[in-house]
DNA sequence: TTTTTCTATAATAGACTTATTATATTGTAT
DNA sequence: ATACAATATAATAAGTCTATTATAGAAAAA
Protein backbone atom coordinates (compact mmCIF):
# COMPACT_ATOMS: atom_id res chain seq x y z
CA UNK A 1 0.00 0.00 0.00
CA UNK A 2 1.38 3.32 -1.43
CA UNK A 3 1.75 6.37 1.55
CA UNK A 4 0.99 9.81 0.44
CA UNK A 5 1.51 12.76 2.74
CA UNK A 6 -0.85 15.95 1.58
CA UNK A 7 0.71 18.89 2.93
CA UNK A 8 -3.01 21.51 2.79
CA UNK A 9 -3.97 23.99 4.46
CA UNK A 10 -7.61 24.26 3.11
CA UNK A 11 -9.37 20.89 4.43
CA UNK A 12 -11.87 21.06 1.38
CA UNK A 13 -9.04 20.34 -0.55
CA UNK A 14 -7.06 18.13 0.85
CA UNK A 15 -10.40 15.95 1.88
CA UNK A 16 -10.97 15.64 -1.74
CA UNK A 17 -7.71 14.39 -2.42
CA UNK A 18 -7.59 12.10 0.53
CA UNK A 19 -10.51 10.56 -0.68
CA UNK A 20 -9.93 9.98 -4.24
CA UNK A 21 -6.55 8.90 -3.03
CA UNK A 22 -8.10 6.00 -1.23
CA UNK A 23 -10.54 5.13 -3.79
CA UNK A 24 -7.58 4.50 -5.91
CA UNK A 25 -5.99 2.20 -2.88
CA UNK A 26 -3.39 4.74 -1.89
CA UNK A 27 -2.97 5.67 1.90
CA UNK A 28 -3.17 9.38 2.24
CA UNK A 29 -2.42 11.08 5.59
CA UNK A 30 -3.10 15.16 5.74
CA UNK A 31 -0.88 17.47 7.51
CA UNK A 32 -2.03 21.39 7.20
CA UNK A 33 0.23 23.10 9.28
CA UNK A 34 4.01 23.78 7.17
CA UNK A 35 6.41 23.04 9.70
CA UNK A 36 4.64 20.21 10.97
CA UNK A 37 4.72 18.59 7.19
CA UNK A 38 8.21 19.04 7.05
CA UNK A 39 8.55 16.87 10.05
CA UNK A 40 6.54 14.35 8.66
CA UNK A 41 8.21 14.61 5.74
CA UNK A 42 11.17 13.71 7.23
CA UNK A 43 10.45 10.54 8.65
CA UNK A 44 10.78 8.97 5.29
CA UNK A 45 7.42 7.07 5.37
CA UNK A 46 5.59 8.20 2.30
CA UNK A 47 6.32 7.19 -0.93
CA UNK A 48 4.76 10.29 -2.69
CA UNK A 49 4.50 13.85 -1.01
CA UNK A 50 1.77 16.06 -2.98
CA UNK A 51 2.56 19.94 -1.29
CA UNK A 52 0.57 23.42 -1.60
CA UNK A 53 2.69 26.57 -2.40
CA UNK A 54 0.73 28.58 0.24
CA UNK A 55 0.86 27.85 3.45
CA UNK A 56 0.80 29.01 6.90
CA UNK A 57 4.27 29.70 9.01
CA UNK A 58 6.30 28.21 6.41
CA UNK A 59 6.71 28.27 2.65
CA UNK A 60 6.27 26.05 0.53
CA UNK A 61 9.28 26.56 -1.34
CA UNK A 62 11.36 26.17 1.59
CA UNK A 63 9.80 22.82 2.64
CA UNK A 64 10.53 21.27 -0.65
CA UNK A 65 14.19 22.43 -0.40
CA UNK A 66 14.94 20.95 2.84
CA UNK A 67 12.64 17.59 1.90
CA UNK A 68 14.81 16.96 -1.29
CA UNK A 69 18.01 17.57 0.71
CA UNK A 70 17.24 14.41 2.35
CA UNK A 71 15.20 12.59 0.30
CA UNK A 72 14.96 11.48 -3.43
CA UNK A 73 10.66 10.64 -3.54
CA UNK A 74 8.24 12.73 -5.81
CA UNK A 75 6.96 15.53 -5.21
CA UNK A 76 4.27 17.26 -6.69
CA UNK A 77 3.45 21.04 -5.85
CA UNK A 78 -0.60 22.18 -5.82
CA UNK A 79 -0.62 25.95 -5.99
CA UNK A 80 -3.47 28.00 -6.46
CA UNK A 81 -1.64 31.21 -8.53
CA UNK A 82 -0.85 30.43 -12.25
CA UNK A 83 1.85 32.78 -12.22
CA UNK A 84 3.66 30.57 -9.78
CA UNK A 85 4.51 27.74 -12.82
CA UNK A 86 6.98 29.44 -14.47
CA UNK A 87 8.88 30.10 -10.82
CA UNK A 88 8.53 26.22 -10.30
CA UNK A 89 9.54 25.11 -13.74
CA UNK A 90 12.53 27.86 -13.59
CA UNK A 91 13.96 27.37 -10.44
CA UNK A 92 15.32 23.83 -9.98
CA UNK A 93 14.25 23.78 -6.21
CA UNK A 94 13.29 19.58 -6.30
CA UNK A 95 9.96 19.31 -7.29
CA UNK A 96 8.74 17.02 -10.35
CA UNK A 97 5.59 18.54 -11.00
CA UNK A 98 3.06 21.03 -10.12
CA UNK A 99 -0.85 21.45 -10.65
CA UNK A 100 -3.08 24.25 -10.61
CA UNK A 101 -6.20 24.92 -8.90
CA UNK A 102 -8.77 23.99 -9.80
CA UNK A 103 -7.45 20.81 -10.95
CA UNK A 104 -9.14 17.52 -11.17
CA UNK A 105 -8.41 14.84 -8.59
CA UNK A 106 -8.24 11.98 -12.01
CA UNK A 107 -5.66 14.21 -12.81
CA UNK A 108 -3.58 14.03 -9.18
CA UNK A 109 -4.21 10.37 -8.73
CA UNK A 110 -2.45 9.96 -12.78
CA UNK A 111 0.37 12.12 -12.00
CA UNK A 112 0.73 10.38 -8.61
CA UNK A 113 0.62 6.92 -10.59
CA UNK A 114 3.48 7.86 -13.19
CA UNK A 115 5.86 9.49 -11.00
CA UNK A 116 5.73 6.21 -8.53
CA UNK A 117 6.07 4.16 -11.52
CA UNK A 118 9.08 5.97 -12.97
CA UNK A 119 10.19 5.87 -9.35
CA UNK A 120 9.93 2.17 -9.29
CA UNK A 121 11.56 1.98 -12.45
CA UNK A 122 14.96 3.72 -11.49
CA UNK A 123 14.84 2.92 -7.83
CA UNK A 124 13.81 -0.97 -7.77
CA UNK A 125 11.80 -0.11 -5.19
CA UNK A 126 9.25 2.45 -3.62
CA UNK A 127 9.99 3.24 0.16
CA UNK A 128 6.80 1.75 1.35
CA UNK A 129 8.35 -1.64 0.18
CA UNK A 130 11.71 -1.03 1.55
CA UNK A 131 9.92 -1.02 4.90
CA UNK A 132 9.03 -4.44 5.36
CA UNK A 133 11.81 -6.61 3.95
CA UNK A 134 12.92 -10.39 4.64
CA UNK A 135 12.31 -10.30 8.88
CA UNK A 136 13.14 -6.99 9.07
CA UNK A 137 10.29 -4.32 9.31
CA UNK A 138 10.66 -0.93 9.93
CA UNK A 139 7.78 1.26 11.66
CA UNK A 140 8.41 4.65 11.03
CA UNK A 141 6.05 5.73 13.36
CA UNK A 142 7.49 4.48 16.09
CA UNK A 143 11.29 4.12 15.23
CA UNK A 144 10.62 0.63 16.22
CA UNK A 145 11.88 -2.28 14.00
CA UNK A 146 10.57 -5.97 14.22
CA UNK A 147 13.01 -8.30 12.60
CA UNK A 148 11.53 -11.68 13.06
CA UNK A 149 8.17 -10.43 14.48
CA UNK A 150 10.53 -9.72 17.67
CA UNK A 151 10.05 -5.79 18.01
CA UNK A 152 13.13 -4.26 19.11
CA UNK A 153 13.58 -0.08 20.31
CA UNK A 154 16.38 1.95 18.37
CA UNK A 155 17.51 5.37 19.10
CA UNK A 156 17.22 8.04 17.07
CA UNK A 157 20.58 7.90 15.33
CA UNK A 158 20.71 3.69 15.28
CA UNK A 159 17.03 4.58 13.73
CA UNK A 160 18.17 6.70 10.79
CA UNK A 161 21.68 4.92 9.86
CA UNK A 162 19.26 1.65 9.87
CA UNK A 163 16.83 3.54 7.27
CA UNK A 164 19.42 5.12 5.30
CA UNK A 165 21.23 1.86 4.46
CA UNK A 166 17.62 -0.18 4.17
CA UNK A 167 16.38 2.60 1.85
CA UNK A 168 19.42 2.19 -0.40
CA UNK A 169 20.44 -1.74 -0.14
CA UNK A 170 23.21 -2.96 -2.25
CA UNK A 171 25.09 -0.45 -2.04
CA UNK A 172 28.53 0.10 -0.59
CA UNK A 173 28.75 3.73 1.39
CA UNK A 174 32.15 4.34 3.60
CA UNK A 175 32.05 5.68 7.15
CA UNK A 176 32.49 9.12 5.72
CA UNK A 177 29.80 9.41 3.36
CA UNK A 178 27.12 7.76 6.02
CA UNK A 179 28.37 10.56 8.61
CA UNK A 180 27.94 13.03 5.71
CA UNK A 181 24.36 11.55 4.77
CA UNK A 182 23.23 11.30 8.50
CA UNK A 183 25.04 14.05 10.48
CA UNK A 184 25.30 16.61 7.42
CA UNK A 185 28.28 18.03 5.65
CA UNK A 186 28.66 20.04 8.06
CA UNK A 187 29.01 18.60 10.74
CA UNK A 188 33.14 17.44 11.81
CA UNK A 189 32.98 14.49 14.03
CA UNK A 190 34.79 10.89 13.68
CA UNK A 191 34.25 7.66 11.80
CA UNK A 192 34.40 6.10 14.50
CA UNK A 193 30.97 7.23 15.86
CA UNK A 194 29.45 5.59 12.69
CA UNK A 195 31.14 1.98 13.31
CA UNK A 196 29.90 2.42 16.87
CA UNK A 197 26.43 3.66 16.04
CA UNK A 198 26.74 -0.17 13.22
CA UNK A 199 27.77 -2.20 15.78
CA UNK A 200 25.09 -1.31 18.46
CA UNK A 201 22.40 -1.52 15.30
CA UNK A 202 24.06 -4.89 14.88
CA UNK A 203 23.49 -6.16 18.41
CA UNK A 204 19.96 -5.49 17.91
CA UNK A 205 18.95 -6.95 14.92
CA UNK A 206 21.21 -9.77 13.54
CA UNK A 207 20.62 -12.83 15.14
CA UNK A 208 24.31 -13.24 15.46
CA UNK A 209 26.07 -9.94 15.59
CA UNK A 210 29.32 -11.40 14.60
CA UNK A 211 28.62 -12.37 11.25
CA UNK A 212 26.16 -9.94 10.35
CA UNK A 213 23.05 -10.83 7.64
CA UNK A 214 21.63 -7.10 7.08
CA UNK A 215 24.95 -4.70 7.60
CA UNK A 216 27.49 -6.35 6.09
CA UNK A 217 31.37 -5.05 6.10
CA UNK A 218 33.48 -4.52 3.27
CA UNK A 219 36.88 -4.40 4.89
CA UNK A 220 38.64 -0.93 3.59
CA UNK A 221 35.75 0.27 2.01
CA UNK A 222 32.78 0.73 4.16
CA UNK A 223 29.30 -1.15 4.89
CA UNK A 224 26.52 -2.73 3.01
CA UNK A 225 22.81 -3.39 3.35
CA UNK A 226 21.75 -6.70 1.87
CA UNK A 227 17.68 -7.34 1.02
CA UNK B 1 26.71 16.66 -22.92
CA UNK B 2 23.65 14.95 -22.96
CA UNK B 3 22.50 13.28 -26.49
CA UNK B 4 18.61 13.52 -27.30
CA UNK B 5 17.41 11.11 -29.87
CA UNK B 6 14.31 12.78 -31.77
CA UNK B 7 12.42 10.15 -33.58
CA UNK B 8 10.18 12.62 -35.95
CA UNK B 9 9.10 11.97 -39.40
CA UNK B 10 7.98 15.80 -40.01
CA UNK B 11 11.56 17.30 -40.83
CA UNK B 12 10.50 20.41 -39.66
CA UNK B 13 9.46 20.59 -36.44
CA UNK B 14 12.99 17.91 -35.91
CA UNK B 15 14.85 20.42 -36.92
CA UNK B 16 13.54 23.47 -34.88
CA UNK B 17 13.60 21.05 -31.94
CA UNK B 18 17.22 20.17 -32.82
CA UNK B 19 18.25 23.54 -33.20
CA UNK B 20 16.76 24.66 -29.68
CA UNK B 21 17.98 21.56 -27.84
CA UNK B 22 21.65 22.71 -29.53
CA UNK B 23 21.41 25.91 -28.30
CA UNK B 24 21.07 24.67 -24.88
CA UNK B 25 23.90 22.60 -24.82
CA UNK B 26 22.29 19.45 -25.98
CA UNK B 27 23.39 16.92 -28.34
CA UNK B 28 20.68 16.04 -31.06
CA UNK B 29 19.94 13.42 -33.63
CA UNK B 30 16.64 13.03 -35.67
CA UNK B 31 15.93 9.87 -37.00
CA UNK B 32 12.84 9.67 -39.55
CA UNK B 33 11.75 6.20 -39.75
CA UNK B 34 10.07 4.34 -36.54
CA UNK B 35 11.79 0.91 -37.36
CA UNK B 36 15.33 2.80 -37.26
CA UNK B 37 14.20 4.78 -34.51
CA UNK B 38 14.14 1.68 -32.06
CA UNK B 39 17.24 0.43 -33.10
CA UNK B 40 19.44 3.48 -32.58
CA UNK B 41 17.32 4.26 -29.01
CA UNK B 42 18.45 0.36 -28.71
CA UNK B 43 22.04 1.40 -28.80
CA UNK B 44 21.52 2.64 -25.30
CA UNK B 45 23.91 5.76 -26.25
CA UNK B 46 20.97 8.04 -25.34
CA UNK B 47 20.62 10.33 -22.34
CA UNK B 48 16.40 11.13 -23.60
CA UNK B 49 14.18 9.59 -26.31
CA UNK B 50 11.47 12.44 -28.06
CA UNK B 51 9.40 10.14 -29.86
CA UNK B 52 6.52 11.14 -32.17
CA UNK B 53 3.75 8.84 -31.95
CA UNK B 54 2.26 8.81 -35.97
CA UNK B 55 4.95 7.43 -37.99
CA UNK B 56 5.17 5.65 -40.53
CA UNK B 57 5.94 1.88 -40.87
CA UNK B 58 6.30 1.43 -37.12
CA UNK B 59 3.59 2.52 -34.33
CA UNK B 60 4.64 4.93 -31.59
CA UNK B 61 3.42 2.69 -29.15
CA UNK B 62 5.26 -0.40 -30.47
CA UNK B 63 8.46 1.61 -30.14
CA UNK B 64 8.38 3.43 -26.80
CA UNK B 65 7.38 -0.25 -25.23
CA UNK B 66 10.12 -1.88 -26.82
CA UNK B 67 12.28 0.58 -25.57
CA UNK B 68 11.30 0.16 -21.98
CA UNK B 69 12.19 -3.14 -21.73
CA UNK B 70 15.74 -2.44 -22.15
CA UNK B 71 16.20 1.24 -21.06
CA UNK B 72 15.45 3.15 -18.38
CA UNK B 73 16.17 6.56 -19.86
CA UNK B 74 13.15 9.14 -20.01
CA UNK B 75 11.03 8.87 -22.89
CA UNK B 76 9.33 11.90 -23.63
CA UNK B 77 5.97 11.52 -26.54
CA UNK B 78 4.87 13.72 -28.87
CA UNK B 79 1.59 13.83 -30.39
CA UNK B 80 -0.66 15.70 -33.27
CA UNK B 81 -3.83 14.69 -31.62
CA UNK B 82 -5.35 15.63 -28.37
CA UNK B 83 -7.50 12.79 -28.48
CA UNK B 84 -3.98 10.52 -27.55
CA UNK B 85 -3.48 11.86 -24.26
CA UNK B 86 -5.95 9.93 -22.67
CA UNK B 87 -4.72 6.76 -24.12
CA UNK B 88 -1.18 7.99 -22.80
CA UNK B 89 -1.99 8.53 -19.51
CA UNK B 90 -4.42 5.62 -19.16
CA UNK B 91 -2.07 3.02 -20.80
CA UNK B 92 1.17 2.32 -18.74
CA UNK B 93 3.12 1.96 -22.09
CA UNK B 94 6.25 3.31 -20.48
CA UNK B 95 5.92 7.14 -21.41
CA UNK B 96 7.60 9.81 -18.92
CA UNK B 97 5.67 12.64 -20.55
CA UNK B 98 3.51 14.70 -23.65
CA UNK B 99 3.31 17.03 -25.30
CA UNK B 100 0.69 18.49 -28.19
CA UNK B 101 1.71 19.81 -30.96
CA UNK B 102 2.05 22.53 -31.22
CA UNK B 103 4.28 23.00 -28.49
CA UNK B 104 6.79 25.41 -27.76
CA UNK B 105 10.22 24.52 -27.78
CA UNK B 106 10.98 25.87 -24.35
CA UNK B 107 8.66 24.04 -23.03
CA UNK B 108 10.28 21.17 -24.60
CA UNK B 109 13.77 21.92 -23.06
CA UNK B 110 11.98 22.78 -19.45
CA UNK B 111 10.56 19.06 -19.80
CA UNK B 112 13.72 17.47 -21.06
CA UNK B 113 15.66 19.43 -18.38
CA UNK B 114 13.25 18.54 -15.40
CA UNK B 115 13.59 14.81 -16.90
CA UNK B 116 16.96 14.71 -16.72
CA UNK B 117 17.49 16.19 -13.12
CA UNK B 118 14.72 13.67 -11.81
CA UNK B 119 16.77 11.03 -13.68
CA UNK B 120 20.83 11.78 -12.15
CA UNK B 121 18.92 11.96 -8.81
CA UNK B 122 16.93 9.02 -8.70
CA UNK B 123 20.40 7.04 -10.02
CA UNK B 124 23.09 9.16 -10.15
CA UNK B 125 24.90 8.26 -6.83
CA UNK B 126 23.56 5.54 -6.63
CA UNK B 127 24.88 4.15 -10.15
CA UNK B 128 24.36 0.58 -10.39
CA UNK B 129 25.92 0.15 -13.56
CA UNK B 130 27.33 -3.04 -14.59
CA UNK B 131 30.43 -4.32 -16.27
CA UNK B 132 29.96 -7.73 -18.11
CA UNK B 133 32.34 -9.41 -20.12
CA UNK B 134 30.82 -12.87 -20.50
CA UNK B 135 30.20 -14.72 -18.18
CA UNK B 136 31.83 -11.94 -15.50
CA UNK B 137 29.87 -9.31 -13.68
CA UNK B 138 30.98 -6.46 -11.56
CA UNK B 139 28.44 -4.68 -10.09
CA UNK B 140 30.13 -0.71 -8.60
CA UNK B 141 27.92 0.24 -6.63
CA UNK B 142 27.60 -3.16 -4.66
CA UNK B 143 31.14 -3.82 -5.14
CA UNK B 144 30.00 -7.35 -6.10
CA UNK B 145 31.53 -9.84 -8.70
CA UNK B 146 29.61 -13.04 -10.33
CA UNK B 147 31.24 -15.15 -12.34
CA UNK B 148 28.97 -17.59 -13.81
CA UNK B 149 26.13 -16.78 -11.99
CA UNK B 150 28.52 -17.07 -8.74
CA UNK B 151 28.92 -14.31 -6.44
CA UNK B 152 32.32 -14.32 -5.71
CA UNK B 153 34.18 -12.88 -2.70
CA UNK B 154 36.67 -10.33 -3.30
CA UNK B 155 39.05 -8.04 -1.12
CA UNK B 156 39.17 -4.11 -1.65
CA UNK B 157 42.55 -4.52 -3.89
CA UNK B 158 41.66 -7.20 -5.89
CA UNK B 159 38.03 -5.26 -6.36
CA UNK B 160 39.88 -1.96 -7.50
CA UNK B 161 42.10 -4.25 -9.64
CA UNK B 162 40.11 -6.14 -11.36
CA UNK B 163 37.29 -3.40 -11.88
CA UNK B 164 40.34 -1.25 -13.72
CA UNK B 165 41.42 -4.06 -15.81
CA UNK B 166 37.90 -4.86 -16.92
CA UNK B 167 36.91 -1.46 -17.31
CA UNK B 168 40.18 -1.03 -19.97
CA UNK B 169 39.69 -4.08 -21.48
CA UNK B 170 42.23 -5.68 -24.76
CA UNK B 171 44.46 -2.99 -23.12
CA UNK B 172 48.02 -4.18 -21.92
CA UNK B 173 49.34 -2.29 -18.66
CA UNK B 174 52.97 -2.89 -16.93
CA UNK B 175 52.80 -3.62 -13.46
CA UNK B 176 54.38 -0.58 -12.46
CA UNK B 177 51.57 1.11 -14.95
CA UNK B 178 48.77 -1.03 -12.57
CA UNK B 179 50.87 -0.25 -9.53
CA UNK B 180 50.08 3.83 -10.03
CA UNK B 181 46.91 3.35 -11.29
CA UNK B 182 45.65 1.50 -7.89
CA UNK B 183 48.15 2.38 -5.41
CA UNK B 184 48.86 5.93 -6.83
CA UNK B 185 51.70 7.76 -8.04
CA UNK B 186 53.24 8.59 -4.99
CA UNK B 187 52.99 5.22 -3.54
CA UNK B 188 56.54 3.64 -3.43
CA UNK B 189 56.00 -0.17 -3.33
CA UNK B 190 56.74 -3.49 -5.20
CA UNK B 191 55.65 -5.03 -8.37
CA UNK B 192 55.48 -8.29 -6.90
CA UNK B 193 52.50 -6.97 -4.90
CA UNK B 194 50.78 -6.18 -8.27
CA UNK B 195 51.54 -9.70 -9.24
CA UNK B 196 50.39 -11.85 -5.90
CA UNK B 197 47.06 -9.94 -6.23
CA UNK B 198 46.60 -10.70 -9.46
CA UNK B 199 47.07 -14.55 -8.41
CA UNK B 200 44.67 -14.06 -5.89
CA UNK B 201 42.01 -12.73 -8.42
CA UNK B 202 42.66 -15.09 -10.69
CA UNK B 203 42.45 -17.68 -8.01
CA UNK B 204 38.95 -16.41 -7.18
CA UNK B 205 37.67 -15.52 -10.99
CA UNK B 206 39.35 -18.41 -13.01
CA UNK B 207 37.84 -21.29 -14.43
CA UNK B 208 41.50 -22.41 -14.45
CA UNK B 209 44.01 -20.02 -12.69
CA UNK B 210 46.67 -21.97 -14.84
CA UNK B 211 45.56 -20.88 -17.98
CA UNK B 212 43.58 -17.46 -17.28
CA UNK B 213 40.82 -16.97 -19.53
CA UNK B 214 40.28 -13.24 -18.17
CA UNK B 215 43.30 -11.75 -16.71
CA UNK B 216 46.41 -12.98 -19.51
CA UNK B 217 50.18 -12.28 -19.27
CA UNK B 218 51.98 -10.89 -21.49
CA UNK B 219 55.46 -12.25 -20.84
CA UNK B 220 57.70 -9.04 -19.98
CA UNK B 221 54.84 -6.84 -20.78
CA UNK B 222 52.28 -6.79 -18.47
CA UNK B 223 48.72 -7.92 -17.69
CA UNK B 224 45.66 -7.47 -20.39
CA UNK B 225 42.04 -8.33 -19.77
CA UNK B 226 39.96 -9.92 -22.16
CA UNK B 227 36.48 -9.47 -22.71
C1' DT C 1 18.17 9.14 33.39
C1' DT C 2 19.10 7.91 28.29
C1' DT C 3 21.47 8.73 24.35
C1' DT C 4 25.42 10.04 21.88
C1' DT C 5 30.23 10.64 21.29
C1' DC C 6 35.00 9.88 22.34
C1' DT C 7 39.04 7.07 23.58
C1' DA C 8 41.74 3.13 24.29
C1' DT C 9 42.51 -1.56 23.42
C1' DA C 10 41.91 -5.93 21.20
C1' DA C 11 40.96 -8.67 17.23
C1' DT C 12 41.68 -9.62 12.63
C1' DA C 13 41.35 -9.21 7.61
C1' DG C 14 44.03 -8.59 4.19
C1' DA C 15 48.03 -6.12 2.34
C1' DC C 16 52.72 -6.70 1.69
C1' DT C 17 57.29 -9.08 1.71
C1' DT C 18 60.19 -12.69 0.92
C1' DA C 19 61.72 -16.99 -0.68
C1' DT C 20 61.06 -20.58 -3.74
C1' DT C 21 59.50 -22.81 -7.76
C1' DA C 22 57.92 -22.72 -12.50
C1' DT C 23 57.99 -21.00 -17.13
C1' DA C 24 59.17 -18.47 -21.18
C1' DT C 25 62.73 -16.32 -23.90
C1' DT C 26 67.23 -15.85 -25.53
C1' DG C 27 71.71 -17.34 -26.66
C1' DT C 28 75.06 -20.83 -27.77
C1' DA C 29 76.97 -25.05 -29.16
C1' DT C 30 76.27 -29.13 -31.61
C1' DA D 1 68.01 -26.53 -37.45
C1' DT D 2 67.81 -28.73 -32.76
C1' DA D 3 69.04 -29.30 -28.11
C1' DC D 4 70.50 -27.49 -24.16
C1' DA D 5 71.87 -24.11 -20.89
C1' DA D 6 71.52 -19.44 -19.12
C1' DT D 7 68.80 -15.75 -17.98
C1' DA D 8 64.86 -13.13 -17.13
C1' DT D 9 60.32 -12.96 -15.75
C1' DA D 10 56.21 -14.74 -13.58
C1' DA D 11 53.58 -17.84 -10.37
C1' DT D 12 53.11 -19.57 -6.03
C1' DA D 13 53.24 -20.33 -1.05
C1' DA D 14 54.02 -18.94 3.43
C1' DG D 15 54.88 -15.76 6.95
C1' DT D 16 55.01 -10.94 8.79
C1' DC D 17 53.20 -6.68 9.35
C1' DT D 18 49.89 -2.99 9.07
C1' DA D 19 45.59 -0.81 8.66
C1' DT D 20 41.01 -1.23 9.64
C1' DT D 21 37.29 -2.65 12.31
C1' DA D 22 35.09 -4.38 16.64
C1' DT D 23 34.36 -3.70 21.25
C1' DA D 24 34.14 -1.97 25.85
C1' DG D 25 33.95 1.52 28.87
C1' DA D 26 34.28 6.45 30.12
C1' DA D 27 32.88 11.08 29.23
C1' DA D 28 29.79 14.38 27.49
C1' DA D 29 25.46 15.90 26.03
C1' DA D 30 20.55 15.85 25.83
Amino acid sequence: MKRILIIEDDMDIAGLERDYLQLNGYTAEIVQDGELGLKKAMTAMYDVIVVDLMLPQKDGFEIIREIRKKLEIPIIVVSARNEDIDKIRGLDFGADDYLTKPFSPAELIARIKSHLRRYERLKGHTISEIIAHRGLEINIASHKVIVNSIPVQLTTKEYELLLFLATNPNIVFSKAHIFDKIWGDECYGDNATVAVHIQKIRKKIEKDPTNPEYIETLWGTGYRFNP
